[in-house]
DNA sequence: CCCTTTCTTTAGCGGTCGCTACAATAAAAG
DNA sequence: CTTTTATTGTAGCGACCGCTAAAGAAAGGG
């Protein structure tokens, strides 16, 4: 049952991968054709053939960043025990990711697009579309922490759920801009001195 | 004593200021000759002669900025009583005009270079060269806080100066992605909190 | 074998990029 | 006035942008 027509000769996710890579240091716009199929491997038509275009493809590279590297921000969400303990995690986390040398540093959905030309406005949307989603889910779960007596009821959730955002969106700047991991940790430190006092359990 | 040759006919100032609009808005690279000439209201001879090339035109346009923009933060720090009143009115000063709508959103600084070609390698290090200063300035300030006594002997400024650059650089990001100032606000009230305790003043 | 289908490479499309040669223009200097 | 100096608008340079037409190449179906 193998498909007709001539098989492709570059393995697809592989391709895609390096293409993430290209995007995630140089940004969408930074990103040209050329660079890209000469880190893939492949003349700008195969390209065009398997993702659809610059646009498509980066959207798909956006998918496989958060498959593999959003990942465990979900799951720390999902899995700790405690809404300080996900909260901890997603931080911590992130930030030893951000400065892997095995791939580019800081995070790929905030450092890729923060400007665009108009032209490319749906590309940066997206992008935001991605960041707002991250900061309903930390604040989703200090909502359960605060349900589940984690934290008083008085707390604003909104408030805290948008500071670690903004932390965090903050250590992707840092870390593009040469932070290491240990300066990162201590700036995570200092912002988890700011939770809440008063919790109950 | 007027300068020999036909006089220049367009406010050079004022053509600056529009192209750190320019800039501030769509970043180093999305900002195309043709959208600065045309926000500057000349052709692109006048502007080379004026002002030398894109990249000597983005930097004098972000020098303009760092005076204008910037300067509340260096005279925060250097006119407010205390570290503490210093750096809470960096953060405000600074939220407060991330978001006025008399021009783009969120600091040109943090955000006009954030990813780059190789070929403008020099102006993303330009601009972090300046928030590396910026950071600096905030942890001396700090520093100049334990030695005033305001501060507890063994507090860690490094790290605490890296926090709230942290938090400003995200403060952009937030402002970018249509952050009001109640929401910045209430991020920055939160991070106060990590604000040492033990201060003896 | 040939035909169909799909991917491959080559080559190049129209458009935009940053930048500049050139000639006309407008001022001061003599 | 003429000469000198500098800015102006026009018009277009070579290079690169994202993208694609065209033809060759590699598979299955008959």
């Amino acid at each position: 049952m193998s498909p007709r027509g001539r098989p492709r000769a570059f393995d697809r996710e592989g391709a895609l991968t390096k293409a993430m890579y290209v995007f995630w240091a140089r940004g969408y716009e930074g990103a040209s054709l050329a660079d890209l199929t000469a880190a893939m491997g492949i003349n700008p038509p195969s390209l065009y053939a398997a993702f659809g275009g610059k646009e498509a493809l980066f959207r798909e590279a956006v998918k496989h960043y958060c498959a593999v590297y959003g990942g465990f921000t979900e799951r720390a969400l999902r899995e700790q025990p405690t809404a300080r303990a996900a909260v901890e995690a997603v931080l911590r986390d992130n930030a030893r990711d951000y400065v892997d040398p095995a791939h580019p540093s800081g995070c790929m959905v905030v450092l890729a697009a923060t400007n665009c030309t108009p032209a490319n406005q749906g590309v940066h949307d997206h992008l935001r579309a991605l960041r707002r989603e991250t900061q309903e889910s930390i604040t989703r779960r200090l909502r359960e922490g605060v349900e589940d007596g984690e934290l008083p009821e008085d707390t604003d959730v909104e408030a805290l759920g948008g500071f670690f955002t903004t932390v965090l969106n903050g250590l992707s700047v840092q870390a593009r801009d040469g932070a290491t991991l240990p300066e990162l940790t201590a700036s995570i430190d200092v912002a988890l001195v700011a939770w809440p006092a008063g919790a109950r359990e």
